[in-house]
RNA sequence: GCGCCUGUAGCUCAGGGGACAGAGCAACGGCCUUCUAAGCCGUGGGUCAGGGGUUCGAAUCCCUUCAGGCGCGCCA
């Protein structure tokens, strides 16, 4: 069996990518490694919050208007469950913050204003942040709107409703822009320190709510994982953090499909072609994925050489269900120590996993033969009495998604009484609802980054206690797009179950595969036909053993960043140098993996991976470490140091300056409020990339900044002082996005 | 055939009813005795795939055409 990790080798076809130079040189006095304390999630494992009562989240559609998160149609949801998006959206909404109580106090007067004068209002109010200076700094469009429905000129009704404005608090000026726009202006010192006591503050206390479950990585574990298994772990792992910022427990679960055929390809291997067994396989040295890797590119062209030795898959596949034989031994020993350089590999860019569920324990917990007692009650699946399907079990589907089906249902059930792929997977999802009456025994694996423990089901008599695994509120699969299909059954499984409300809790974070441009995939030695060398890109194939391995991407970004921090710093000790260079490449790869949007493939391109320059993770860094450097400095000059910084934002004791710089300094501080809100909307339409683009927006303007308004120099304390604040507040919410996406910290650049 | 996704600057991508369409890279020109040049500032570069429509307003919504990708199995 094949589990989640598609095969097959059709290069497709895309734009062509260019290529990069580069060329700096540089030195700057020595100093220490990366700082650890500013690692990974600070909040709650999902263990100590997971214990308490279950309580459902209201939840359904998310994403843009109609478009669902998982991007796949759901022409028939909106009959059968309600359009339930606004509950889910309220969970993650973050408290008020100054400008957003601003906004909707705006939006509030506008409502009443509007109802007073017009005896109509709009729905919803859109207050807005104008797109230029000399535009106010907030906006309302509701004259447009209003427009429409009084027959009459925008420009006039906001003049209108300028001039009854009422008088807020915190407000000094109402004004008409542009075609009829209403321009706000605030009373930008009184925001300003409101704000930054606001973004100063510790974050509000985690709500209490139910567990969400983060299923990723889902590596078959018969080869290294590439670079496409990296873009779904740096999703699944940017997800989870994302959610735990919000307060919510999570567990974050890595599915292991140790009984299915590219295993057993591997065991054949051994077999056929090294004519080896477990002795031999235990006595490889050095990094057994990498060995498979090859291995599984050989047993493939060993399938086309010579057929007839395929044949052998059946009784391997048998031995592995049966866990008997020498097979059994050989494949259970191949697929634990791959997943151990599996979890090797993520550990090294700080990915965590709670729960490592094996499919071999699924079918020795008899989990599916629970789902199918339940499915065959539920009457959500019927024996097919006659016919070509004769004997099979399967699911009736319905509606345009499905229009596709043979027979307008899914085989569950083989005629030969063997489960479906699909059949497995909503016995499992049923289990992570808690809606299974089984469940898994559990031993701890090992130790993941941070020294969190990694747990995993297991076939001996487990370990008590143990934390509570399963029996989540929600559950987030991220799945690449091609199995957008499957998901859709499996989630229709649930609801023939009658289990809708977790049919609506249910969400498939698709994403796009990640592929290589054809200069990749050239560099790698593979010979490309002239018609692929004009394609954009070269989809990966792990049979083929064609893909960039996830730790030879991480070696090389490696060796690049030690080059570059060697040449900047040619007296920097070794291992500190190779901390900088660990922490920087892996910058560099998480910044790369989220910053595109989802659903587009992602081109692999060596030059563009490999940059440290423009929009890449060593620049976010770069701004940090620079911002943090200031303040290291000022400490030893006897300035204000962090500590007197956050006094100072707290106590809101700084002014804006005035003239053109105000406008500078006021850009800065409401981009950098804007952290939490960012996020949210990251989670709520799953497009994560907003927080990538938010943190290098956020850097840029910050770099920009600080370049024109030097912070130590300035000479009139007040306008130091606020200087101050705004390099600490900046540095407090970028550290909270690189915590969000896992990138590291480096002390020095 | 049916379903889903994509098409925006030379290249890679943001923006998904609202103010003159943005960024990075590449090109060109400036800035290192002044908090780190992995940086900053500036210049050039666009028929938002084509065509209809809805709207005060469309890159954005609807229809359609074209181009490309993915999916549709008693595989996983």
């Amino acid at each position: 069996m094949i589990r989640r990790c598609r095969r097959r080798a059709r290069p497709a076809l895309r734009r062509d990518r260019t290529t990069t130079g580069r060329s700096r040189r540089r030195a700057t006095p020595a100093r220490a490694g990366p700082r650890a304390d500013s690692w990974g999630p600070q909040e709650p494992s999902a263990h100590s919050i997971g214990k308490r009562k279950r309580r459902p989240i209201a939840g359904g559609t998310i994403g843009r208007g109609s478009r669902s998160p998982t991007g796949r149609s759901h022409g028939n949801t909106a009959i059968r469950s309600p359009p339930a998006a606004l509950p889910f959206v309220c969970i993650l909404r973050p408290r008020r913050r100054a400008l957003e109580a601003i906004k909707q106090e705006i939006a509030r007067a506008l409502a009443t204003l509007l109802n007073l004068r017009y005896g109509a209002a709009p729905d919803r109010i859109a207050v807005e942040y104008p797109p230029q200076p000399g535009m106010g700094d907030l906006a309302s469009p509701v004259a447009f709107e209003m427009a429409r429905r009084l027959k009459r000129a925008p420009r006039q009704i906001a003049r209108e409703l300028a001039d009854s404005f009422p008088p807020l608090p915190g407000l000094v000026r109402v004004d008409v822009g542009g075609a009829g726009y209403l321009n706000f202006d605030l009373d930008r010192g009184a925001a300003a320190r409101a704000l930054a006591r606001e973004i100063a503050s510790p974050p509000p206390a985690a709500e209490e709510r139910g567990k969400i479950i983060v299923e990723h990585t889902n590596i078959n574990p018969n080869k290294a994982a590439h670079i496409g298994h990296l873009r779904n772990a740096v999703l699944g792992d940017t997800l989870s953090r994302c959610l735990r910022f919000f307060g919510h427990a999570v567990e974050v679960q890595n599915y292991i499909d140790d009984t299915g055929v590219q295993v057993a390809d591997i065991v054949i291997g051994f077999r056929e072609i090294l004519k080896q067994g477990l002795a031999e396989a235990q006595a490889v040295a050095g990094k057994f994925d990498s060995f498979c890797w090859d291995l599984y590119a050989r047993v493939t062209e060993m399938y086309e050489a010579r057929p007839e030795t395929r044949d052998r898959r059946a009784s391997v596949l048998k031995h592995l269900e049966e866990r008997e034989g020498a097979d059994s031994g050989l494949a259970a020993y191949v697929a634990r120590r791959i997943v151990n350089c599996h979890l090797d590999t993520m550990a090294r860019i700080g990915v965590h996993y709670d729960l490592l569920p094996w499919e071999s324990d699924i079918l020795a917990c008899r989990f599916w033969d629970t789902a199918f007692e339940l499915l065959k009650k539920r009457r959500a699946i019927e024996r097919v009495a006659s016919g070509e399907r004769e004997g099979c079990w399967v699911m009736a589907l319905e509606g345009p998604r499905f229009a596709d089906l043979k027979e307008g249902e899914k085989i569950i059930v083989r005629s030969n009484g063997t489960v479906t792929y699909v059949g497995k997977d909503i016995a499992y999802q049923l289990w992570k609802f808690g809606l299974l009456d089984a469940d898994f025994r559990y031993e701890p694996f090992r130790a993941g980054p941070g020294s969190r423990q990694t747990w995993s089901s297991t076939k001996g008599p487990g370990v008590t206690p143990h934390p509570p695994f399963g029996g989540a509120a929600r559950v987030y699969n991220v799945i690449d797009v091609r199995q957008a299909y499957l998901q859709a059954i499996v989630v229709e499984g649930l609801k023939a179950l009658g289990h809708a409300d977790q049919a609506a809790r249910s969400t498939h974070f698709a994403y796009e595969m990640v592929a290589l441009t054809p200069a990749s995939a050239e560099r790698l030695g593979v010979a490309l036909s002239g018609e692929d060398r004009g394609r954009a890109y070269i989809e990966m194939s792990g049979r083929r053993g064609l893909g960039v391995k996830a730790d030879d991407l991480l070696d090389a970004l490696e060796k690049q960043a030690r080059a570059e921090v060697r040449t900047r710093n040619p007296d920097l000790a070794p291992e500190e140098g190779d901390a900088l260079a660990r922490a920087i490449s892996v910058g560099a790869l998480r910044y790369l993996m989220v910053k595109f949007t989802r659903n587009k493939v992602l081109a692999f391109d060596f030059d563009e991976a490999l940059s440290f320059e423009g929009e890449t993770g060593p620049y976010l860094q770069y701004a940090v470490v620079r911002a943090g450097g200031i303040f290291e400095k000022m400490a030893k000059a006897g300035g204000p140091d962090v500590k007197i910084a956050a006094e100072w934002a707290l106590e809101a004791a700084f002014d804006l300056p005035p003239g053109e710089a105000a406008e500078e300094h006021w850009a800065l501080l409401t981009q950098i409020a804007r952290v939490r809100e960012t996020v949210a909307q990251a989670v709520e339409t799953l497009e994560l990339s907003q927080i990538a683009k938010y943190a290098f927006n956020l850097a840029q303007r910050f770099n920009s900044f600080y370049h024109k308004y030097p912070v130590m120099q300035e000479q009139d304390p007040r306008w130091k002082q606020a200087r101050v604040v705004l390099t600490h507040l900046f540095l407090g919410q970028m550290r909270h996005a690189f915590q969000l996406m896992g990138i590291p910290e480096p002390a020095m650049m």
